[in-house]
DNA sequence: AAATTGCGTGAACACGCGTTCACTGACATA
DNA sequence: TATGTCAGTGAACGCGTGTTCACGCAATTT
């Protein structure tokens, strides 16, 4: 019942994923992406292809979600450090601008995608980075006791500002990326501080 | 001393630029962006091309530097709007998503070019932005007397949050782009209260 | 044991691409 | 008026592309 023949089907599919992940690179985007080349590494031949994918729109779709799986780990492993004590924020930060340097082919896809010239694939990026921002409203909400509005204010602007400082990072060398994080940080915590100084203004007495 | 034959020259050159420009949309960006259909939207043949610029990167570093003069010529025209008085806050971000909206094809270059696959594209964008920012925290500095650090971390995060606005615009229709401007309006709002609070936690006594 | 399914294949297709080359003819220069 | 310059041309090149087709052959089903 292992099924040998679907086992190895599955197998191939995992290859071309792979390679497609292996190709995209900071010079050579999902674009510029070639059916032949990818069957190339994955070691088929070019006509195989059409046995897993229809076409590379479809691989490409599949790339996406995986690199949203993938930032969705991310957000588990976050919560966990947050479990640990420590600052919230910090440690959020931290996690973040690690999972992109340890990601960079997956979360460069992510990006460009976002701006990308298919309309499937900017709404399926949107869509990975709305439950990273609904997360961040569900906390919010949660911990602090912000009105709904104020906290998804704060969520979007803070999701906006470190995916902004996780683009920039793509780029930048070690040394750069530590500053970038601290920034971040602190730009985060200004944000916070903004909020909370909304929160009281609207309601003064509580 | 007109020189005949160098207007000639220019008029093509600008055709050539403008046909790219067109040939940018939602569907198709500068990474698909083919020498052949390029010449024959401008009403050349297709080795005529070389005549104006070396290859492709030319051309699109060029289409860059365009954009970036655009927003520039954005700058001071928002600039203006403040001085007749207003929210300087408000008035900005207006400005900035009324230029999105008029300059699709701009802005998406630039966002596109920004995570772009070209090292040379991705620095000049981010120039540009640089560009942005700078004048941002001489304002800052200017009007407020913020010390440098924090205006700098300021206006960081409010050219993140702005973009990341901008950005999202672009796939949406005209209620959702007002929207996003008052939302991001609330949200620079944050980061000034933010920024604000944490000047006067730094230095109380002044 | 026989029949069927379906992954992987190699040849072949038409196509658009970037680039080269020698050339033309209108403008510029002397 | 004679000479030079150079934007624009059309033919031709080699190449990599996505996609089709009929076929082989091992795993599966009957």
């Amino acid at each position: 019942m292992a099924g040998i023949r679907a086992q190895q089907k599955e197998k191939t599919r995992r290859a071309l994923i792979q390679a497609a992940m292996n190709q995209l690179s900071a010079e050579h985007g999902y674009a510029s992406l070639s059916l032949r080349e990818v069957a190339r590494e994955a070691g088929i031949a070019p006509t195989s292809f059409y046995r897993h994918f229809q076409n590379m729109e479809e691989l490409g779709l599949t790339l996406v979600d995986e690199g949203g799986l993938a930032l969705r780990q991310l957000l588990r492993q976050s919560r966990q450090q947050i479990a640990n004590g420590g600052s919230i924020i910090r440690s959020s930060v931290r996690t973040f601008m690690q999972f992109v340097g340890n990601n960079k082919a997956i979360f460069r896809l992510l990006l460009q995608e976002k701006s990308g010239n298919s309309r499937d694939f900017r709404m399926a990026v949107v869509r990975e980075i709305e439950h990273f921002t609904a997360e961040l409203v569900d906390y919010l909400l949660d911990e602090q006791d912000y009105q709904r509005e104020l906290a998804e204010l704060q969520a979007d602007a803070i999701v906006r500002i470190v995916f902004g400082a996780g683009a920039d990072a793509l780029d930048a060398d070690a040394q750069e990326c530590e500053r970038l994080t601290e920034q971040t940080i602190q730009q985060v915590r200004i944000v916070a501080r903004g909020a909370e100084a909304t929160r009281l203004a609207a309601r003064p007495r509580e």
